[in-house]
DNA sequence: TGTGTTCGTTAGAAGTTATAACTCCGATCT
DNA sequence: AGATCGGAGTTATAACTTCTAACGAACACA
């Protein structure tokens, strides 16, 4: 959609093709996962030979990089979309499971193993600092009101070290409870998603959205 | 080292011949990732011709499969060893990062993004079941001494849910909350290990040792 | 010493990514 | 309108991959 706003009617017919090429990669993605991805397999049910694709994507690579990208719009942009609506940081929980459950290999394209080179393009780590910015956002509510002069609550080691250490936070002056807690929710509620799309809790008996919803409240103030 | 233990001659060098192969797999996932691996290059430095190793192990799904196996082994070995040698939680957390970031492919192997159709052998799966037992003893260890009869502190809504699904818990008489506590153990040191073994706090300034160390400080009772 | 199993080989089928060279259509410029 | 130039799609090809089939040679064992 970003790159459809275009003058030319090639550069239109050009974005149009490379968004049907994604369509048809995300199909096969969430079927085989990204692994299996075939760019010959797309040319064929889109009716053209192998080598035409790469007149939109320099290979392979690029096309998985571009899904990375739009994988990672698509989290910032519901993300910020319901902090617009005033969520607060359990419902961006909410959303964030919803976001996961609803295209795990998406979500896996985003958070699962990289190869061991890959560097994530500047654009990409940009979307996560924005990712982080609501999040933290959201944290700062949460927190005790008053405490940013008193700092409350003793301030744990792990404080500490991110008071001098918040390079990731900018300019926001959230006080390092907050901080912590921004990363705590993105940990643990990682930890529960990937293990639960992963398929570790298949036969545990036990249903993973009660897990999640714990340590929601857990993050939450209990 | 497990099937090394063989009568006839042939038994012994067919193990032998095994036992190289997933010693260059691993090399070859070390630096390129488990996506990366091919058969016909392990074949090529062992000086053999490609299909010389579908003598060994009948495709590329048995080799993984085995190497998956053999990680599940290597973590369930160092937690029983650290568990009979009297470790606590905290050093259980301690042996888990120790064994992630000592090769961090092999953590990914086991815990990272699978295959959309994938099903881990039976075999896997018990190994999972008795690493959680180790976490599980250990768990029951760290809780407030007295909690079982009158449950201490006030069960949550997990607690009762994860009373009535302890189907992963077997036999094990541990309170719920040691279970909660067990699944948070796995669940949050996976969230903040995944995560840095996948670069994404690169550039985020803080050290993720601390971070970790500060949820192990959380799951043992601060 | 003979016999049969197993190992390793080459050949080949069916895939994959990716490049090169060529045709052809269409948009733009004169 | 007509020539021209760029981009789209084609086929051919190289260099990979996994994996099967058929063959020869080596080795253990009776």
């Amino acid at each position: 959609m970003a790159e459809s706003d275009a003058k030319t009617p090639r550069e239109r017919y050009r974005a149009q093709v490379r968004e049907e090429v994604k369509k048809h990669a995300w199909e096969q993605i969430a079927t085989a996962g990204a692994s299996a991805l075939s760019l010959n397999a797309i040319a064929k049910r889109m009716g053209l030979s192998g080598p035409a694709l790469y007149r939109y994507f320099a290979n392979r690579d690029e096309l998985i990089t571009e899904l990375v990208r739009d994988a990672y719009r698509s989290l910032a942009d519901t993300f910020r979309a319901r902090a617009r609506a005033g969520a607060d940081l359990a419902d961006l929980a909410h959303a964030l499971r919803g976001w996961a459950l609803d295209d795990p290999q998406r979500y896996l394209l985003v958070y699962g193993t990289p190869v061991p080179g890959y560097q994530a393009p500047p654009d990409t780590t940009q979307i996560a600092a924005e990712m982080m910015a609501v999040l933290l956002d959201a944290a700062v509510a949460v927190e005790p009101p008053g405490a940013e002069a008193a700092e409350s609550a003793a301030a744990t080691p792990l404080d500490e070290h991110l008071a001098d250490h918040r390079a990731w936070a900018a300019e926001n002056p959230a006080p390092a409870s907050a901080l912590r807690r921004a990363l705590a929710f993105w940990t643990r509620l990682h930890g529960v998603l990937s293990l639960e799309l992963a398929g570790h809790f298949a036969g545990m008996g036990f249903d993973p959205a009660r897990l999640y919803a714990a340590e929601v409240d857990g993050l939450t103030g209990r």
